[in-house]
DNA sequence: ATAATTGCAAACACTTTGCACCTGT
DNA sequence: ACAGGTGCAAAGTGTTTGCAATTAT
């Protein structure tokens, strides 16, 4: 008792949402991305159905979902192999890309931050902005 | 020659919109806050103005912008003995609370990332997410 | 059968724009 | 005078909700 059971029939689209979210491995999409991505296979699905099963899947933990500077966002699947909980995102604000950073100083800060400065950092939530490589070389 | 001069009168909206967040110090506010804040001073100030003032102060380098995960936006006035292009923000998801992190561990995670991974920080649009001390005690 | 899902249209929240009027220079 | 500023109302985004029809179990 207690605890709300969302239920969860298998249904088409949302069998198809999914299966495209993993498909992607580590890249991000937008809603708009999603329902571009199925009207264009001719099987259009409503925007409302996707939001409604991003939502869905971010609450279950199986994607994640990043709040972008302009207002929007963007999900991601969560590879099994690949626990996002154990890096940061790098954005770049100029091409957009989201990169994943594998790095061993993210423990460090998150440890650093926790116990001097009180505060526990998500580093799911987090996300770094800036210029990536290939932008700042202007190309 | 070429660059566009934004041409800048002193309007009394300026002038109260700006004094206002220059006297929050540190505090950050959204916009519905700052038009709220002008209604009950029952010098009501349009929306509109209070969005085109924060757009070229922003621009102007005058206050920070911050986007929230929730879509919105929150603007901050830029202490002179205080520059926010030299720390990090953490902000709390559960109290909404924005912190300035002031220290040097940030310089290094700065320059790691650009040495190692190629991708240049800008620690002015970089929030962390988490939860604050005082939320994790309980209140 | 019946409870969940779907998706259109409408509602929302935040932000921007068109435009007639007002203000600073 | 006239370029810039103001603010209402309207238009745009991205997201959520109401609800009747559809689908999974």
């Amino acid at each position: 008792m207690g605890v709300k059971r969302p239920a969860n029939y298998s249904t088409q689209q949302g069998r198809l949402i999914l299966g495209y979210l993993a498909s992607l491995e580590d890249r991000h999409v937008t809603v708009s991305q999603i329902v571009q991505y199925f009207r264009k296979q001719k099987i259009p699905i409503g925007q409302t159905t996707v939001y409604r099963h991003l939502e869905k899947l971010y609450n279950s933990g199986t994607i994640h979902r990043y709040a972008l500077s302009d207002g929007g966002a963007c999900y991601q699947y969560v590879r099994d192999d690949r626990p996002c909980q154990e890096h940061f995102h790098l954005k770049c604000e100029k091409c957009g890309d989201l990169i994943h950073l594998e790095c061993d100083l993210l423990e460090e800060i998150q440890n650093h931050v926790y116990k001097k400065h009180d505060f526990q950092i998500d580093a799911l939530k987090t996300v770094f902005y800036g210029i990536c490589g290939r932008c700042i070389a202007g190309r």
